[in-house]
RNA sequence: GCCCCUGUGGCGGAAUUGGUAGACGCGCCUGACUCAAAAUCAGGUGGUGGAAACAUCGUGCUGGUUCGAGUCCGGCCAGGGGCACCA
C-alpha cells in the first residue's frame, strides 16, 4: 500500500463525482446553522482560467471548507462577469457573435474550475449577460431614477473620428485609437450618471467601521473620495476686460492662507467663461481645441506639459482692489473638480509653480518653513507645501497656516459684495458621479425611451427586460444598437407617439455591483432579491479578490448596496464585512535574441543559482532569463492551469499556490516549486498509508495514560492544529502550509521509529489521532488527496463533511521554558526555567550563567530587564 | 504627475506585532540504499574569520527613538498596483 503512487488524475475525478452526486456543496437557505458567506471576485469569461484565478479560488475554497468544518452553513457561489468589450472585439476580429463567444467561454471555464475541485454551489451560478439577471438590474436602475439617484448630464469621452466610436482609455495609445490609429478627440456626450456623490460623506465615514478591510484599501478609498474643507471665493473681474461684461469668477481653494502669494487665475478649458472668451478670440479657441485633443485619462493630463493661454481678462484680489491678476486658461485645471477655476500660488503648489515658471509669472513665498530665515527664503523650482508661518502676507504675517486660513475665511465671509459674502466655507469632494453610459452593444440596455414630447421616459416595469437584439453585425463602425433597423424605434409609453430606445448600455461595473446579493437567491424571478434571505446572508463575511479592484469595483459596490437599500431591496449599507486582496502570480520571462518572448513550456533550464541558463527545447538556441513579471500574454510568461492540473493534479496546483508566498503578495510560479508540492503530496500519501497500518491495531478507546513517545506525537499534532486554526482564520495560508510540513516531519519520524521496534497501544492510538488531525488540516488545501487518505484511515464518510478536530489545550502547555538571554541587546545564552518562575528567580538564574559572568567581567549590571515568557536583557 | 503598497540568505518566505533574525519549503552539499540512475531516507547549509569553541557583520540606503528595531519615526533609492470607458 505505502509504496503505491498516488494517482491524482484518477482520484480527483472520482472524488469530484462523489461530491457532486451527494450534493455535498449545495447550500440550503433554510439551514438553521449559523451562516458564513465566502466569495471570490467572479471572473470575466475570457475563455480560459489563468493562474491568478487558481490562486484566488484556492484561497476562497480553503476558507469555505474550513468554515464548513467549523459548523457553518457556508455559501460559496460562482458566476460570470459576462458583459464587456472583449466579446465585441472577438465579434469584430473573428466574426463570432458576442453571445456565442461568451457562452462558449463560460462552458470552457466552468469545466476548468470544476477540475479544481472547488466546493462551490453550482446550482447558484449566474451570468450577468443573462436577461434573467440584467432584468433586475434594469428594474433597479428605474428604482434609482425614482429615488433621485440617477442624473443625465454631459461628460467627456475619447472619440475616434475614423471608427466613429467611443474609446476606452486602454484603447487610446499615444493619443491615437488602437484600431484606426486616428488622433483621438475629446467629445461631450449626454450620459447617465449614478449620483454616488450623494453618499460621499457616508461612504467616507463608513470606512472606519470596515475593520476587516486592509488599511491600505480603506486609505486608497479615503483619498479617492477626497474630502476637503476649503473656501469658495468670488473673485471680482475687471468688466472692461471680460466678454459680455462678466463680473465674477468663483474659485474653490483649500489653500486660502496663500492668497497673498497669488500670481494668476486659471480656468479649465471647459469653463463657461473660457468658452465665452473664446468666442471673440480665435487664438484662444484654437488653444482650447488643442487641449481637447488629449485623451480623458487623468494620468495623461497630469503628466502633460502645463500649458496656458492668457485670456487678457483680469481678476481683482479680494483683499486689494488695486491688485489685478491675469486670468489664464490652463490645461491642468479640471472642470469636474471644485468650480473649474483656481487661483495660482506658485510658491506653494508644484503645478502652479511649473506653470508660473513657464510663463514668467514669478512667485512670492508666503509660508516660511520652521527654522528658515523669512528674508532669505526663496522658491526657484521646488514648491514648498509643508508647514510653517505666514510671511509677505500683510495682516496674516506670523500666523500658522490654520490660523491664516481661519482669518481669511472669517474676513471674506463677512465682506459683502453685491449683497452676498465674498466667500463661504465649503466642503468639497474629489469623488465624481459615476457615469454608467457606454456606447456599446454587449452590455445591459438602459431601460429608457426617448420621446420628443415627453423626454426620457422609463420603460414600464411589465416590459422589462429590455433585451439585446441578436441580429446585429459588427462589420461597420459605431454601436450596432444605434443602427439596428427595428430595435431602436418604439412607441412612447407615455404618449404613444414615435420614440426611440436609449441605445447606451450600462458600464459593466454595474453588473458586478450586486451579483453578490443575487447569489443569496438567484432563482427568484419577480425581484432582484428575496429580502429576508438576502438580509440573512449579507454582508459577505469574506470577500477575496485582486488589489486592482481596491477602488472602483469596491466603491461602486458600496454605493450600489446603499442605493438598493433606499429602493428596499436589502437592509444593509456595507456589502463586504471582510475583504482580502491577494497578490498576483508572476513568472520569470525568457527573451530570444531577436527580442521576442519564449513561453516557459518552450524553454529548458540548466544549472542552478547564479549559473542558470535557458535554451529553447526545439532548437537549442540560448534565451535570456529575464525579470520575474506578472503573467501576461504579451510576455508569454504564462502557465496554463490545465497543463498543471493534468500533469500534477488540482491539489498540487492549489497547494503550491497557497504555500510559500503570503497570500497578499505576489507568488512566483516555478517548476521546481510545483515539483516540490508534488513530492509532498506523494509523501503525505505514503505517510498516511504507514499510519493506517500502525493504527489498524490501535485501541478503539482512548488510553488512560500516554508514554513519552505518544505524548510527543500528540503534542506535535495539537500544536499544529492550534497554529493552523489560528492562521487559517487570518488567511495566512503560507504559515498553515509550514505548520503542516512540520507536523508531517514529526509524524514521519515517529512512524519511522515505530517501524523499528514494538509499538505500544498508546502510541498506536496517538499516531492514528495525529494522522487524522493531519488529514483534517490539509483537507481545505488538498481536498481530493484528503478524501483518499481519509478512506485509507478506514472511514466511509467524507472528510469534506467532517468536523474540525477538537483541540486539547493542555497539550500545548510546557512545564519549562527556554528564554534567550541578551547582554546589551545581543544574544549570549539561553536559560531554562520553570514556566511560572518569578522575576527574581529568572534574574538570579541568568546572572549565574558563566557566559553572562564573563560578559559582565565581574561588574554589576546596570539593569536587568526580564520580559516574562519572552526574553532577558542585561544592560552592562 | 497624484494616491497606495512592497523591499529579509542562492530563491520563496517566517518572526507570537518592539523581544533569540532566517521557522518551513525550494535549491545546493555530504552520507545511506542501488550495478547505476531516479525516487526515498538521514545529516548539513546567511556572509567573513577559525580545526573548533567562538567572534564579527547582517533585514534596500541613511539618520533617529529605545535596555532592545526586520518591526516605530524622518529623509532617500528601487519595484509594483490604481488613476474614474480593461475587468
Amino acid at each position: 500500500m505505502s509504496t503505491e503512487r498516488y494517482n491524482a488524475r484518477e482520484a480527483e475525478l472520482r472524488w469530484q463525482k462523489v461530491w457532486d452526486e451527494r450534493g455535498v456543496f449545495a447550500t440550503r437557505n433554510d439551514d438553521p446553522r449559523p451562516r458564513y458567506y465566502v466569495l471570490e471576485m467572479f471572473p470575466y469569461p475570457s475563455g480560459r482560467i489563468h493562474m491568478g484565478h487558481v490562486r484566488n479560488y484556492a484561497m476562497g475554497d480553503v476558507v469555505a471548507r474550513y468554515k464548513r468544518a467549523r459548523g457553518f452553513n457556508v455559501l460559496h457561489p460562482m458566476g460570470w462577469d459576462a458583459f464587456g468589450m472583449p466579446a465585441e472585439n472577438a465579434a469584430i476580429e473573428r466574426k463570432i457573435h458576442p453571445r456565442a463567444w461568451t457562452y462558449d467561454n463560460i462552458a470552457a471555464m466552468r469545466a476548468q474550475l470544476k477540475s479544481m475541485g472547488l466546493s462551490l454551489d453550482w446550482r447558484r451560478e449566474i451570468a450577468t449577460c443573462d436577461p434573467s439577471y440584467y432584468k433586475h438590474q434594469q428594474r433597479m436602475f428605474l428604482d434609482f431614477v425614482r429615488a433621485g439617484l440617477v442624473e443625465r448630464k454631459k461628460s467627456k469621452v475619447n472619440w475616434d473620428p475614423v471608427d466613429q466610436t467611443v474609446l476606452a482609455n486602454e484603447q487610446v495609445i499615444d493619443g491615437r485609437g488602437w484600431r484606426s490609429g486616428a488622433l483621438v478627440e475629446q467629445r461631450e456626450l449626454t450620459q447617465w450618471f449614478f449620483k454616488i456623490t450623494h453618499f460621499a460623506q457616508e461612504l467616507l465615514d463608513a470606512l472606519d467601521r470596515l475593520e476587516r478591510w486592509p488599511d491600505k484599501v480603506r486609505l486608497m478609498q479615503k483619498n479617492w473620495i477626497g474630502r476637503s474643507e476649503g473656501l469658495l471665493i468670488r473673485f471680482e473681474l475687471d468688466p472692461s476686460t471680460t466678454p459680455k461684461g462678466e463680473r465674477e469668477l468663483d474659485i474653490f481653494t483649500t489653500r486660502h492662507d496663500t492668497l497673498f502669494g497669488a500670481k494668476f487665475m486659471a480656468l479649465s478649458p471647459d469653463h463657461p467663461l473660457a468658452t465665452a472668451a473664446a468666442e471673440k478670440n480665435p487664438a484662444l479657441a484654437k488653444f482650447i481645441a488643442e487641449c481637447k485633443r488629449h485623451g480623458t485619462a487623468q494620468e495623461l493630463i497630469d503628466k502633460a506639459e502645463k500649458l496656458g493661454f492668457d485670456t487678457g481678462m483680469k481678476a481683482i484680489h479680494p483683499f486689494d482692489p488695486d491688485w489685478k491678476l491675469p486670468v489664464y486658461v490652463a490645461n491642468f485645471v479640471l472642470m469636474e473638480y471644485g468650480t473649474g477655476a483656481i487661483f495660482g500660488c506658485p510658491a506653494h503648489d508644484p503645478r502652479d509653480l511649473e506653470f508660473s515658471n513657464k510663463y514668467g509669472l514669478g512667485n512670492t513665498p508666503v509660508v516660511c518653513p520652521p527654522g528658515q530665515d523669512p528674508a532669505k527664503f526663496v522658491i526657484t523650482d521646488v514648491a514648498y507645501d509643508g508647514d510653517g508661518r505666514l510671511i509677505n502676507s500683510r495682516f496674516l504675517d506670523g500666523m500658522t497656516i490654520e490660523q491664516a486660513k481661519d482669518e481669511v475665511a472669517r474676513r471674506l465671509e463677512t465682506t459683502l459684495h453685491g449683497n452676498r459674502p465674498v466667500a463661504q466655507r465649503q466642503v468639497n469632494f474629489r469623488l465624481r458621479d459615476w457615469g454608467i453610459s457606454r456606447q456599446r452593444y454587449w452590455g445591459c440596455p438602459i431601460p429608457i425611451i426617448h420621446c420628443e414630447k415627453c423626454g426620457a421616459v422609463p420603460v414600464p416595469e411589465q416590459h422589462l427586460p429590455v433585451t439585446l437584439p441578436d441580429d446585429v453585425t459588427f462589420d461597420r463602425p459605431g454601436n450596432p444598437l444605434d443602427r439596428h433597423p427595428s430595435w431602436k424605434p418604439v412607441t412612447c409609453p407615455a404618449c404613444g407617439g414615435e420614440a426611440r430606445r436609449e441605445t447606451d448600455t450600462m458600464d459593466t461595473f454595474v453588473d458586478s455591483s450586486w451579483y453578490f446579493v443575487r447569489f443569496t437567491d438567484p432563482w427568484i424571478a419577480e425581484a432582484p432579491t428575496q429580502r429576508e434571505i438576502a438580509d440573512a446572508w449579507m454582508p459577505v463575511d469574506q470577500y477575496i479578490g485582486g488589489i486592482e479592484h481596491a477602488i472602483l469595483h469596491l466603491l461602486y459596490s458600496r454605493f450600489f448596496t446603499r442605493a438598493m437599500k433606499v429602493a428596499g431591496h436589502v437592509g444593509l449599507d456595507e456589502p463586504f464585512a471582510g475583504l482580502f486582496t491577494q497578490g498576483m502570480v508572476v513568472h520569470e520571462t525568457y527573451q530570444k535574441a531577436d527580442g521576442s518572448w519564449a513561453a516557459p513550456t518552450e524553454v529548458k533550464i540548466e544549472g542552478a543559482d547564479d549559473h542558470r541558463r535557458a535554451a529553447l527545447i526545439a532548437t537549442g538556441e540560448a534565451v535570456q532569463i529575464g525579470p520575474i513579471e506578472k503573467m501576461s500574454k504579451s510576455k508569454r510568461n504564462t502557465v496554463d492551469p490545465d497543463d498543471i492540473i493534468s500533469s500534477y493534479g488540482a491539489d498540487v496546483a492549489r497547494w503550491f499556490m497557497l504555500s510559500d508566498s503570503p497570500p497578499d503578495r505576489d507568488v512566483n510560479w516555478t517548476e521546481r516549486g510545483v515539483q516540490g508540492a508534488w513530492r509532498f503530496a506523494q509523501r503525505l500519501w505514503r505517510l498516511i498509508g504507514d499510519c493506517s497500518e500502525i493504527a489498524a491495531s490501535a485501541p478503539a478507546e482512548r488510553p488512560q495514560a500516554f508514554g513519552q513517545s505518544a505524548l510527543d506525537v500528540r503534542r506535535a499534532a495539537h500544536k499544529a492544529l492550534a497554529r493552523v486554526s489560528d492562521e487559517i482564520e487570518k488567511l495566512h495560508f503560507n504559515v498553515c502550509v509550514a505548520q503542516i510540513y512540520e507536523l508531517t516531519n514529526e509524524l514521519s519520524e515517529a512512524v519511522n521509529n515505530a517501524k523499528q521496534r514494538t509499538v505500544t497501544a498508546d502510541l498506536r492510538w496517538a499516531i492514528r489521532e495525529a494522522a487524522e488531525i493531519l488529514v483534517a488540516l490539509f483537507h481545505p488545501m488538498m481536498p481530493h488527496l484528503a478524501e483518499e487518505c481519509y478512506a485509507v484511515l478506514g472511514h466511509d464518510t467524507l472528510v469534506a463533511q467532517q468536523e474540525w478536530p477538537e483541540l486539547e489545550p493542555d497539550l500545548l502547555v510546557e512545564d519549562t521554558i527556554t528564554l534567550p538571554v541578551q547582554v546589551n541587546g545581543r544574544k549570549r545564552a539561553d536559560v531554562t526555567v520553570a514556566r511560572d518562575a518569578d522575576q527574581q528567580h529568572v534574574e538570579a538564574a541568568v546572572l549565574a550563567l558563566p557566559l553572562v559572568q564573563r560578559a559582565l567581567e565581574g561588574k554589576r549590571p546596570k539593569r536587568v530587564i526580564v520580559v516574562p515568557q519572552r526574553i532577558v536583557n542585561i544592560v552592562a
